[in-house]
DNA sequence: TTGGCGTGGTTGTATATACAACCACCACGC
DNA sequence: GCGTGGTGGTTGTATATACAACCACGCCAA
């Protein structure tokens, strides 16, 4: 058998693997964003989790990471952070057990301001990516949609 | 106009973003090749580098910016981590300015040793995402590939 | 009743990522 | 020859992310 030099290997991995074309998507993808809601001291990472909890409303920490495929030790500082600029609150519930999230009033206004800079960054991102491979991307993701 | 209330932003936001669903579908799929390339002490952020230095010889840090779409002090660091592990190498180039980047030979076989485990990754994404969405999505990302 | 166990959450540690500010150096114009 | 600007790189600071280890509690079984 032909060992693969790497050579071959470096090739084949840089003009193969899925994982890089889709953490260098997600850089490029990420920055559109996070520029366009700059203005409001926001990331679209933290726009995330409002949307989540203003859909999921008194939903656990935990029920969010089946959502986001996100660890629960990555929630925990996300929430934190969030709680501290008081856009999230979370009140012990009777319930099974754990925290209960909801939007803070705060955070319902926050949502609502940023909501034309989203607009404009999925303009953007369209237009940076092409009409066509964006409304693909969209289909095709459609399972990684929180919803 | 109506004021759009932050529920329905709320739910426009989570049901309608791309960029949401493409740093979730990051999460997921780093997270694969991460646990396949485990056993090797190595993530496949570092593999992607390796396999750039490995392609673009001799290039400077600069050089792997454009291909990478990543920020200059992200990439510098990343390199500082590597060469500490001993898998790059920097030289002072004669040429413009700045240092070339190669793979040491414990990079070299490291590349080499981590491909199998690559292939089993690119194997567990095509069936944990679907044949028929894994290559669609190659082909989709096909200008992502760093070559 | 009490001893575990399972679940939900936080903390320790490390990497990947970005932006802003800074530094080092070389090239060029005057 | 000496500014001055542009380019390449590092450092300060902050967030997002993960894994492992830990803690807190409630529930069930013997």
């Amino acid at each position: 058998m032909t060992q693969a030099g790497w050579r071959q290997v470096g090739h084949r991995i840089a003009s193969e693997c899925l994982a890089i074309r889709v953490r260098r998507l997600g850089r490029v993808v990420s920055r559109i964003y996070d520029t366009a809601l700059a203005p409001y001291g926001i990331s679209i990472a933290q726009v995330n989790l409002l949307a989540a909890i203003a859909v999921a409303r008194g939903a656990r920490p935990t029920d969010l990471t089946q959502v986001l495929d996100v660890e629960k030790s990555t929630l925990s500082r996300d929430l934190k952070r969030m709680e501290d600029l008081g856009w999230v609150r979370s009140d012990p519930t009777a319930r099974p057990r754990g925290r209960s999230l909801t939007l803070t009033p705060a955070g319902e206004r926050m949502l609502v301001q940023v909501a034309p800079a989203w607009e404009e960054a999925q303009q953007m991102a369209s237009s940076e990516l092409g009409k066509q491979p964006f409304e693909q991307l969209q289909k095709l993701l459609l399972p990684f949609a929180p919803l």
